[in-house]
DNA sequence: GCATTAACCACAG
DNA sequence: CTGTGGTTAATGC
């Protein structure tokens, strides 16, 4: 565990800018930070939600099992917080948060993050306004994905990492074939045969885990038609 | 019926 | 864990 410095943070979370100087003071007494590898769990669904979780670096999936299986929930990216509904929806977590790439996560004290949202109407609206995003996505997403057949989907998942996760058309994929069956609900080989003929039909380029969108065109195609 | 879709199974690398 | 091939059940002309 690093002692953190909130204060000259340059990773600090849009609502966090907001704090003043004392604010800033009494978060620094009351966080942690820690270092997580890649495939290490950050809280574990059905255990005590203790403190309030801050994604600073990093890329996590948050995942509950279901009746058959893992599904994974979203794959959120750096800098985010983690698990707001489940630490204040209840008292268990409902899902779980495992790290996808090696992260650093700020574990901050529920009390000081419940006074600040308290005094600092400011730090609350931006937390809101994240949570209220987050929910829009999570909603178009889960509609899009039980609506869509199978090419539909995977196109999507491709468009989504390069559009909101990466920024790029060429990328590695942060999950693996299974993991990323478990994100759209699909089966692990529905995923590799599709993979496969985006690639024979010269959509896109992939080795291993390496992604190259070549027809965006095609893909945002494929993907609006389900 | 016949075609399409995608899951399930098995097995190889 | 990944990629492929065969089989099978469901659904839609």
């Amino acid at each position: 565990m690093i002692r953190p410095n909130c204060k000259f943070c340059k990773l600090k979370s849009p609502a966090a800018e907001l704090l003043n100087d004392d604010e800033l003071e009494e978060l620094e007494q009351n966080c942690a930070l820690v270092q997580f590898k890649k495939g290490e769990v950050i809280f574990r669904e059905g255990t005590m939600a203790t403190n309030i979780v801050y994604l600073r670096e990093g890329m996590v999936k948050i995942h509950m099992k279901g009746p058959v299986g893992e599904k994974i929930l979203r794959l959120n990216k750096a800098p985010v917080y983690l698990g707001l509904p489940t630490t204040f929806g209840d008292r268990v977590n409902h899902y779980s948060a495992t790290a996808v790439t090696d992260a650093k996560i700020c574990f901050i004290s529920l009390e000081t993050f419940k006074e600040f949202i308290f005094s600092n109407g400011n730090f609350a609206y931006e937390i809101i306004m994240d949570l209220c995003r987050m929910e829009l996505s999570d909603s178009q997403r889960y509609t899009n994905m039980s609506q869509k057949q199978l090419p539909g989907r995977v196109a999507e998942i491709l468009l989504c990492f390069s559009n909101s996760l990466f920024k790029s058309d060429t990328y590695e994929l942060p999950l693996s074939i299974t993991e990323l069956a478990d994100f759209i609900s699909v089966s692990r080989e529905s995923v590799s045969r599709q993979l496969s003929e985006f690639t024979h039909g010269g959509i896109i380029a992939h080795d291993k885990k390496n992604v190259t969108i070549l027809r965006r065109d095609l893909l945002e195609k494929i993907s609006a038609n389900g």
